[in-house]
DNA sequence: ACCTGAACACCGTTCAAGT
DNA sequence: ACCTGAACACCGTTCAAGT
């Protein structure tokens, strides 16, 4: 109690682990979140932390709960909008903006093999909300799975054209191979040459498609 | 050459390697492809694939590429329908067939550093195709991203709610703190109370969200 | 040209042991 | 109750060596 080796790291707790495990995620990506690197950014030992979560799928687990709330809060602070569709559209906005701090999210809550808890209720809210404005549940139940992990704000893409700002001389070996690609590319970039994150706006993007989807349901509801 | 141990096994090419590794990763996920399990699968020593390919990411660069080739080619197999959006469908469940023996392939095409060529392939001809229906090159950039791994028929999905079936004890509990999620369970499992697969159909779900997304489209091209 | 063995720096985890 | 050291079965990879 008053050795100062033993008072000097706080002991670990449950939280402790995974709020340590989050930032170790969102600064080096997922695979940088060991149990022996996790371990020593709290001062232990790999093995101590056993004694807190039950191994390294109990990490995961817990970050996944631990995010999944945050989202859940996020969503809850969104007040009643004009409709059901402008609500929705705010709330997973809202969730985006938590998600785009932890983008190893969508990959984690995809791999449990038991649901979380906090996602499970943050869906429960948007069925609630899509329900109030005239949804039939099967419509809604449809609708929830074409959102998929776009409800929480995420959308996986296969690959990043926008990595970079197009060179003219790039465009001109790329049609050769991929002349519609090319062509599109010349267009889109020409049209927004001031973009400073390439020809693609992740945000913008990911609007159109959720506005795409929840306008579609929206017209599919009887009226 | 007559040595009946060296004959034994055939020798190591970089598509023998890529084709292993593909059966390995079908048959036992993304993680139970390692190089060591694969070298063995192969009949060598994990460090004779380093002279076929430039280590792991190598091999995940190739398996990529090949799964990518499978998917231009089954997409290419379809022949013209009455309507861009007829054909666009057509292709991406063409497509979708394919990667449903490769699930591990979106995440191993979403993690590729650089962009996989026949993926670029894919999405060309999705280009070409949706600009002879109509489409601006604008629009059909919006589109690809609001598609996004939906391109190639697969979308991720955040938890399965169709595990099993819904037992009615089951769904009492999940009254109390998922009303809504609980409400929606209740009528949809009602409403089909045959399906083997549980109360949600992945091929009826993924095609739900195509048409939400392919009508958009259509809708917001100019006619 | 093609393949391998030994070795290194990592993983997650079990188990017996410390305080 | 809480933490640890040693050990085990795995990883991917480098490097020098074999044929």
């Amino acid at each position: 109690m008053t050795d100062p080796e033993l008072a000097a790291r706080a002991p670990l707790t449950k939280e402790r682990v995974l709020r340590a495990a989050i930032v170790l995620a969102d600064e080096g990506g997922i695979e940088a979140l060991t149990m022996r690197r996790l371990a020593e950014a709290l001062g232990a030992e790999a093995m101590s932390l056993y004694y807190h979560v039950s191994g390294k799928d109990g990490v995961l687990d817990g970050i996944a709960e631990v995010v999944a709330q945050e989202i859940s809060e996020a969503a809850g602070q969104i007040r009643e909008q004009g409709s059901w569709k402008a609500t929705a559209r705010a709330r997973i906005l809202a969730a985006r903006e938590v998600l785009l701090r932890h983008q190893w999210a969508p990959g984690v809550l995809a791999s449990r093999s038991q649901p979380v808890p906090a996602v499970l209720g943050y869906h429960d809210a948007l069925v609630g909300l899509m329900r109030a404005g005239g949804l039939s549940y099967d419509l809604i139940h449809h609708g929830l799975h074409a959102l998929g992990s776009r409800a929480i704000g995420f959308s996986q893409e296969l690959f990043d054209p926008g990595a970079g700002p197009v060179q003219p001389d790039q465009l001109t070996q790329l049609a050769a191979a991929l002349p519609h690609l090319a062509g599109m590319l010349a267009e889109v970039a020409h049209d927004d040459p001031e973009s400073t994150l390439g020809w693609c706006d992740d945000q913008t993007e990911f609007e159109f498609g959720l506005d795409l989807i929840l306008d579609g349901l929206d017209r599919a509801r009887v009226r």
